[in-house]
DNA sequence: CCAATGGTTCAATCCAAAATGAACAAATTA
DNA sequence: TAATTTGTTCATTTTGGATTGAACCATTGG
């Protein structure tokens, strides 16, 4: 068969304005610091630049995804309340909107993501503040101050936290 | 030369104690959070809890981590001011010790880390600004709003940024 | 009922960041 | 000077999280 001079690519050029790209771009830039996958922020931005709500298809072809990640994704940002699912009629796919307030936002991650790994560190430094007293005696004064500023650096981090939410959502 | 029978293994278990591992864990969590590798946080937490200096040797032998590991690992902590080398006579390497007060190690991480990100992302906006006139009549208002949005963001981050600073080392 | 559509799940794959270790350089000691 | 010690660099390898896409389920419509 001749090879015909292709259907083989069309790289299907996103479909995406520069506008849009940008903006996309800035959503991915923050989730990295976040230490968030690309690909939630990239749906995320999507969403909060569409004048109106998309349904997965949308998403999926914008963004040449597939279609595993943005299911995930989307559920995801269901979970953390970023993104809020919107009937349309006459449509019978589930579409969704972006939730762009901040103080829900910020909330929403600090203690879905965060909180978890403050309990955890609070559980360690207690099973520590236990076992300090077991240690021979040439290191314990050395171990016990150590140990007293990891706890105080933690009273820190609990006391800041809820103070930065209640800061970002004016 | 026969090949002796060797020294090949001892496969060197880890030399450190229970404390020191859980110690050493609550700082591979923490640097987790932060988006920063693993052994970065072995190291510094080693250091942390140990009552004198320690040379790469040391951290290589311990932590069972490989020559350039530490070697990079302690290029970078020393950058950001998280460990200082210290000279100890009748021993040419260089030891080091861990810098422990939060205020400097939040500090320099937030200047070292965050802010090019900020600044990143303080140029982006700007550029948005300038391309959202140039939109389809259509879309601009809702773009208008949005990027507004995005700016409120940035200011808000911005202020509270040296905030969190301040606060943390007290 | 069957076919088409919308959506989820999860094992396999991909990929970027981290870790390794060999090669190298510089300082030290014998 | 040669041999050893201390440390850095960087090309390769490893690894873990992100992404994919095939298999599957549920609902709708013909």
């Amino acid at each position: 068969m001749p090879p015909m001079h292709r259907a083989k690519a069309a790289p299907a050029r996103s479909g995406l304005t520069a506008f849009e790209r940008e903006v996309i771009e800035h959503f991915v830039e923050i989730s990295r610091a976040l230490g968030q996958p690309r690909s939630l922020a990239e749906i995320y931005g999507l969403l909060f630049i569409s004048p109106r709500p998309l349904a997965m298809d949308d998403l999926i072809e914008r963004l040449q995804i597939s279609k595993g990640s943005a299911s995930q994704g989307l559920r995801f940002l269901r979970e953390i309340g970023a993104v809020r699912p919107v009937e349309l009629d006459g449509d019978r796919r589930v579409h969704y909107e972006a939730v762009a307030e901040l103080r829900r936002l910020a909330g929403r991650f600090l203690s879905d993501q965060l909180a978890p790994r403050v309990a955890g560190n609070e559980r360690r430094l207690a099973r520590l503040a236990e076992r300090v007293g077991e240690l021979p005696e040439t290191h314990r004064k050395h171990a016990e101050a150590r140990l007293t500023m990891l706890q105080s650096w933690h009273r820190n981090t609990r006391r800041i936290l809820p103070l930065v939410i209640k800061l970002l959502g004016d």
